[in-house]
DNA sequence: TTTT
DNA sequence: TTTT
C-alpha cells in the first residue's frame, strides 16, 4: 500500500561461490548464499553460543551480477540491501513449496564487498588491508547535480554533492524490464 | 560470523489481528501478517501495476507482544524492525517445510505503530490526525541524556523503566531468557 | 572508500511546509525539516520525558521534489532514506559554520508520506483510512518478476495493502533509463 | 512523536584511534572519527571521482565503549547503528556552534568491527584475513530459540560464518544512567 | 584524519 | 517548527 517499506541489510559471508545463470535473453541471475550469525553467553549455563543464518539472495540487476561474477567468492564478506519475497514453486511431487529470499533489483539495492579477497583475487594480501571491493557501479549514471552546471545554491562547496555509495542498484535499465522467462523459477 | 548484521525494515499493515500464544510458562509470542506491496507502471504496457508481499513476524519481546496485543488491528500500519530467521518443521505429512520469519526479539528488534486507530480502540477519529501509536516500551530504559537533572544511575529496573523510540526491543530482562519450551515450533 | 555505507533512515514530522527552491538552470531543490522524538519515563521522577531532534533535509531528486512540493505539508509524517552530508559555510560575519543534513539524492534515497492528509488535501477521508502518500514513482520501472505473492491467510484487508517503496530515489531520467512520460507524475 | 525512527547506519573507517573520556562518576564516552566514501564516474568527463564524508560518532553505552577502547584503531572499518543528535554549544568567542553527532545509546544502537585488526591487538594477520572484530557484548543474552539452520548446501566454508550483531547495543544498565557532567558538552 |  |  501507499508508504510501505520492505528492506533488508545483511552483513555476512558468502558460504559458496556465487551461482550465475541467465535468462533465455540473456540477462544475468546471481545466487548468494549468505551467512549471518550472532554469539551470545547462555544465561543459565554460561555457554557461549552461536547461531547461523542462512539467506539466499537473489541478484536481477546487471550490473550487481557482474560484481558478483567477478568479485565475489565463497567465504567473501559482503553488504547487502534488497528487500524480501516469497515465491511458490513446486517441486518434483508436485507439493508447493515457498522460497523466501532476498531481492536485489532496482532501487534501494546494494552489494558492497566488504574484505580484499575479491580485489586481487588471490591473496588479499599487501594493500589490501582493511579494504573492501569497491564496485562504484557505473550503473548509477548518477549525475550531477550540483556541478557542472549550476550550484544549487548558495553554500554547498563544489563537488559536495554527486556520486553513488558502490554498487548502488538500479542502473542497467535492463534489470527493470524483467519479464522473466516462465521457466525460471526465481 | 564476527562482523554480521541481519536486519529487516518494514513498514507495512496487518492483513489480520495478531495472534497471540503463550509458552508453557507464560511468555506470550505474538504473531503478525504484514503486507508491503509496491507499484510501478509497467514499461511496455504502460499499466499501473502492484504486488503484495506478505511477511510472517514473530514478536518474541516481551513489552512488544504487549504492544501488539493491546493497540494492533488488521490494518493497522507499523513499522517494524527485526532479523531473518529460517525454521524448519515437518507438516502432517512428515514434509519437511521451511519458514521464514521476522524476528522481533532482544536488541534492535522495534515495533512501532504509524497510524491512530490503536489509540482510542476504536475509530481513530478525532484526535488521531496523522497520529502514532506510541507505546513507550518500558523496555528501554532510556534516560536523560544532556540535562544533569535525573540521574538514572544504578541499575536498570526490570521493565521500571520506558524509554524511548517507541518500543524499541529488548529491555525487561524477560525477554533474554527465552529458554523456549520444546513443544514450540518456532 | 571502497565498502562503505553511508545511511540515514528517519520516520518523522515535518515541522514547516517544504521549502522550494530552484538552481540556475531550473532543477528543484526542496528542504524538509523533520522531527523525530523520543519519549521515556524517567527512572527516578518517574516523570515521562520527551526529546525532539530536528534534521534537515535536502532533496535534489527531482521526482521527490515534486513529491514533496505536491503532497507534503506541515505536520506531516514521512520515511525518508538518504545520506548524511556535512557542508560548510561562511555566516554574514565570514565565519566559518557547518549544517549537516540528510541529502535525499541518487540511489538509495527514499522519501514516502505515511499519513493520508495530503492525498484529498483536506480530510484524508473515504479510503485514505490509515492511509499514506503514494508516490508509486513510475520511476522504478520494476516489474513483474515472479508471480505475486498472495495472502498467507485470511486475504488482504480492505485498504490494508496499497502502495509502493513509493517514491524511491533516482530520479533524473536518465540513470535508470526511465524513459518517463510527461504525464507521471513522480 | 510517537511512531518516530531516528537512524543511521555507517559502514566506514576511523580518522584516528577513538577518543574514550569519562564522567565524573567513572562513566566512559568514546567519540570516533568515521569516514565514509563514495566513488563515482563523472558524466561528463568520464573523470573518477571521491568524496569522503566524516561522521563523527559519540558511544555512552558502556560495553561499547569499551569495545572501542579496545578493538578500534586508526583505520578500523566499522559497522555503526546510531541515532542522530545535533547538539548547541558556545565556542570560545560566546559564538553558538552546532555539532551533529551519531550517538549510540540504548536500543538499537550497535557497533561491529569489520575488518581483523584488532582482534589481535597487533597485525591483523594470519587468520584474521576478511575477518571481523566479535564483541558479542555479553549484553545480549539472547538464546535458543528452536534449532539451528544449517548450511543450505554446499555447507559453511571455513571462516565463513561466525559472529555476532557483535556489540549490540543496550544491555548493560549503566548505559543508560547517563547523568553526564555539566561540563561535558554533548 | 580513514579507506580504495 | 512537528507529533503524541
Amino acid at each position: 500500500m501507499a508508504g510501505s517499506v520492505n528492506k533488508v541489510i545483511l552483513i555476512g559471508n558468502l558460504g559458496a561461490d556465487p551461482e550465475i545463470r541467465r535468462t533465455q535473453d540473456g540477462r544475468p541471475i546471481a545466487n548468494l548464499n549468505i551467512a549471518t550469525s550472532e554469539t551470545w553467553r547462555d544465561r543459565n549455563s554460561g555457554e557461549r553460543k552461536e547461531k547461523t543464518e542462512w539467506h539466499r539472495v537473489v541478484i536481477f540487476n546487471e550490473g550487481l551480477c557482474k560484481v558478483a561474477e567477478q568479485y565475489l567468492k565463497k567465504g567473501a564478506k559482503v553488504y547487502i540491501e534488497g528487500a524480501l519475497q516469497t515465491r511458490k514453486w513446486q517441486d518434483q511431487n508436485g507439493q508447493d513449496k515457498y522460497s523466501t529470499e532476498i531481492v536485489l533489483q532496482g532501487f534501494n539495492s546494494t552489494l558492497t564487498m566488504l574484505d580484499g579477497r575479491g580485489e586481487g583475487g588471490g591473496g588479499g594480501g599487501g594493500g589490501s588491508r582493511g579494504g573492501g571491493g569497491d564496485f562504484g557501479g557505473g550503473d548509477y549514471g548518477g549525475d550531477d547535480y550540483g556541478q557542472p552546471s549550476s550550484p544549487p545554491s548558495g553554500g554547498r562547496s563544489a563537488g559536495a554533492s554527486r556520486g553513488a555509495p558502490a554498487s548502488s542498484g538500479g542502473g542497467a535499465g535492463s534489470n527493470f524490464s524483467r519479464d522473466l522467462d516462465d521457466d525460471i523459477p526465481f
